[in-house]
DNA sequence: GCCCGTAGCGCAATCGATTGCGGACCCGGT
DNA sequence: ACCGGGTCCGCAATCGATTGCGCTACGGGC
């Protein structure tokens, strides 16, 4: 007859202990490689043996009260279901994961209220560290948690504040060798859709737009750039739409993400306009799916995944080391070319309209 | 002169016991709605002054040590970056977060070791439930964790084993309604690019594929599935490709997926076949910006959030309530008709070829 | 004036693992 | 026989919150 056994408990350390004949500060001694060396060989096997017959698994709660730590990092996005993010994603769990640290993932949907009611619950469950991917120029609630001592990386966008490492692309880059495909194809007259100007990438892209125009000996007619004020298909059409109603001249356009690419296709669609013989369109990150478009679309590649790697990386490095080297990385960005880009049918001088 | 603090450790129950005067026990009586009417009104109240001035927040590590709670549900999904997640997890985490719970999530990448290794850390962290969206018909370690009482919710896919309840599509009325479409337009032999025959939407599909056929008086002839081995578009271009070969007749094909059909118009391509005028296609999941392609996909709209909101919900319920009433749940689909299906160019009996 | 019911709170154990401190024991040297 | 130095291991506190149990008053009923 056998005893009644409650139901199922997992076995806890000191089942292993009972097991082993010793005391359950041995068996955790034992059981953890950096202790080990304190316990006898001999005992240190068999409460290893008994721990892996028992099924023995830690309790990652029990040990993160006692020792504050977590082997969690969170993870602040905008919104998962932008196809941005989940390749950022997978690259930092897949570095995380290894290191034995796990991913907290939280979508603020771009409200900093949420954000900020957000990260706090992230802390109070102890993550060791911050992946943000939600930086405006001026943030001064990344500020203050930097300013804390809080672990943090920012990926893909960056602050004003130029303390807190950051891995983003190489946006200037990016749009100066867009700029260059262009005026290579015979554009002379581009237009720019500037992205949400307190961000960096916004900003960035807009004045290395600017830049990379003037390189060219291009009019850098303030004209040519329309805001949108976000990164949504609705703002790319409604900025391409106005600059055509105000009658500019142009036969190219660099739009500030692949987004505000797909509105433009929206106004080819609503005005008749072929691209790329009428219009050449070049967007920024190349996104999944975007090959497949009507026609596919010449971007900007954003290595996404690298970048979660590399920003996983940095923080887990960050989380390692007391005093922690705070840099910034910039990856490199490649043109991808489609045919959404093509020589121009019309003179400069010429309008579309 | 002031003591010296330590590196500002935040508040605990203790902190805000001392600050009201009370016990800690008394304090967390307090704080918890649910216990408060034990105690004074008045000292209740002054509990929640002090640990409010003292921004008191509880340690979450500590209470799920000690209720072996956790407030989290574990999400097991194949693959982030699949554009079919995204929404379901944004569904799942918009009805927890309400509830005061969080998803944890994991990405199997369709690997069967992986999947148990990630379900065994999930569970070691005490996850009071799972939502998985990787079943296969057969499912030893699904069955296995029911068995043990594991709380859980299949979405998007089932187990052959129906006491597993699950928030599916209602898939059979799905394919039965693109046939129906298909038909309507005057397509006689359709084609079908049957999913992995192990997951219950690649069974139904394909069954429920047949059964359509049948009811509108067409022929059922095997020839005419294609099966997959993955839901890829690589897949889906080889399976094509193979149809063809192989001579068969056929002006429709309805693909067991977006991704398949994507691999269908990777063939149209590569052949100059012309969509939707040398051949339609219906895609299934209306996956986002599937709007957007060359040209427009018509395809089986799943209510792939609302599968994710439903999954929370019933999953909530079963963490509550002892005694759980299994059950599963079929959401209704819609056809999103868009471009990529018109009439059939050439009667049922010549050969596209 | 005595007893009992009840409201309000405190005591201490508990969840499971970790860790500083010190005790037991062994061994060799003198 | 005694001592010093290691090696191994156990004791008990600790992380922070929760909760069963029981104590203290107080008030009303007889």
């Amino acid at each position: 007859m056998s005893t009644t056994l409650p139901p199922v408990r997992p076995p806890t350390l000191r089942d292993v202990a009972l097991g082993a004949g010793v005391h359950p500060a041995t068996a955790s001694r034992a059981l953890n490689p950096a202790t080990r060396p304190l316990v006898n060989t001999e005992t240190a096997s068999r409460v290893l043996r008994v721990a892996e017959s028992l099924g023995y698994r830690p309790n990652p709660i029990a040990r993160s009260l006692k020792t504050s730590r977590s082997a969690t990092v969170g993870l602040v996005i905008p919104d998962l279901t932008n196809p941005l993010f989940p390749p950022i994603v997978r690259g930092i769990e897949d570095v995380l994961g290894p290191a034995g640290y796990n991913a907290w993932l939280v979508n603020t949907d771009n409200d900093a209220d949420r954000e900020e009611s957000l990260i706090d619950s992230l802390r109070s469950r102890q993550v060791e560290g911050l992946i943000v991917a939600t930086a405006r120029l001026q943030h001064p609630l990344l500020d203050r948690l930097h300013a804390e001592g809080v672990r943090m990386v920012l990926i893909n966008r960056r602050t004003a504040n130029a303390d807190l490492p950051s891995v983003t692309g190489d946006d200037a880059t990016g749009v100066a060798t867009a700029v260059a495909h262009l005026a290579d194809l015979g554009h002379r007259r581009i237009v720019h859709l500037a992205g949400p100007q307190n961000t960096s990438t916004g900003l960035v892209r807009h004045r290395a737009f600017l830049q990379a125009l003037r390189d060219h000996g291009l009019d850098d007619d303030l004209g040519l750039v329309a805001q949108c004020a976000s990164w949504s298909e609705e703002e790319g059409a409604r900025a391409l739409r106005e600059l055509l109603d105000a009658g500019r001249e142009f036969t190219a356009v660099i739009a500030g993400n692949d987004l505000l690419a797909l509105g433009c296709y929206d106004v080819f669609a609503e005005r008749g306009i072929e691209c790329p013989r009428d219009l050449s369109v070049v967007g920024f990150n190349d996104m999944p799916f975007i090959d497949k478009l009507r026609p596919p679309l010449t971007s900007v590649r954003v290595p996404h995944y690298e970048l979660g790697s590399e920003a996983a990386r940095m923080l887990l490095e960050g989380l390692r080391s007391p005093t922690w080297q705070v840099r910034s990385v910039l990856l490199p960005l490649t043109l991808t070319r489609r045919q959404s880009t093509g020589p121009p049918r019309h003179t400069p001088a010429e309008n579309l309209g």
